[in-house]
DNA sequence: CTTATTGCAAAAGTTTTGCACTATA
DNA sequence: TATAGTGCAAAACTTTTGCAATAAG
């Protein structure tokens, strides 16, 4: 855990940046708030270690944390983009079911996936570091609500 | 081709939405291109026909369509969404790679996910409509280039 | 010391919304 | 004619950038 700070801020010194103490912070949240975290909820969670911090600068440091594939940055297509600290091998199992209907949004595990991510490696000659599967559809409850009481749905 | 236009004026009315010559030229637009348009391109490309057509009706309108599930919004990371009618057949088995250096993307056609289908509406009771499917990764040029060549992010 | 990095505020860019007007069913 | 839909402009958001001040190596 203290070890994958160690070999990150070694990381970055090699790259010849800074190892600014806004940096740290950022990073340390990170390290500790595995779910995807906008940029604004990295912000708000830095400013309580390191109040007088920017939000500017959160975005340049999960820039420079981009290009060095130290995170992913995400996009569920809700206009925030989230960010996660590489290397979660389990949220690589991790799928989402979102009803239609009622928005609502289940999660599910599978490791099916694998197989495919083998295919691709080896037939596109295309790396990859993540994935995002989710499935549209019904849940239990709308499926079997009559339709007059349906909500109206807010897709994506 | 022009079936698929009749069907989806079909499937307005009977939802009770009104055909405005808007609706209809946004529907036009997007059946004729096939690529993934930001709403920006689609506002352009409409109002080659229609002049007077507002941007903010083009965001109403592919907000409604996605409702109605007659299109995709589509995601990249570039801060904008993308669009493209939803073609109930390839549709299913397209997926997306997407490259985190350079932001190009390639497609993918593979049905593997049927079986993860049949699964989850069997051991969730979850009914699927559709699913979308993206990787993230680096394609080949990215992934060979040399770090100093690399172009300054941009990163999804 | 030198130069990368920061904070602030302003700018940029996309998407949403309020409102009075218009046109569809 | 009733009401859904539209255009415009302003607002709301997220993200980026210019610049003078600061601090890391």
């Amino acid at each position: 855990m203290n070890n994958k700070l160690t070999e990150i801020r070694k990381q970055l010194q090699v790259d010849g940046y800074k190892l600014t103490p806004q940096r740290e912070a950022t990073l340390k949240i990170l390290l500790e708030n595995h779910e995807h975290l906008s940029a604004e909820d990295i912000y708000m969670l830095v400013k309580d270690k390191a109040p007088d911090i920017g939000i500017a600068t959160v975005y340049r440091t999960l820039e420079l944390l981009s290009e060095l594939r130290i995170v992913h940055k995400l996009n569920f297509g809700d206009g925030v983009a989230r960010y996660e600290i590489t290397d979660n091998k389990e949220e690589h199992h991790h799928h989402h079911l979102v009803c239609l209907e009622c928005g609502k949004l289940e999660e599910f595990e599978d490791d099916l996936l694998e197989d495919m991510e083998k295919k691709i490696q080896a037939t596109k000659n295309f790396q990859i570091v993540d994935h995002r599967l989710s499935f549209f559809g019904y849940c239990q409850e709308c499926k079997d609500r009559p339709r007059s009481d349906r909500p109206k749905a807010k897709i994506e």
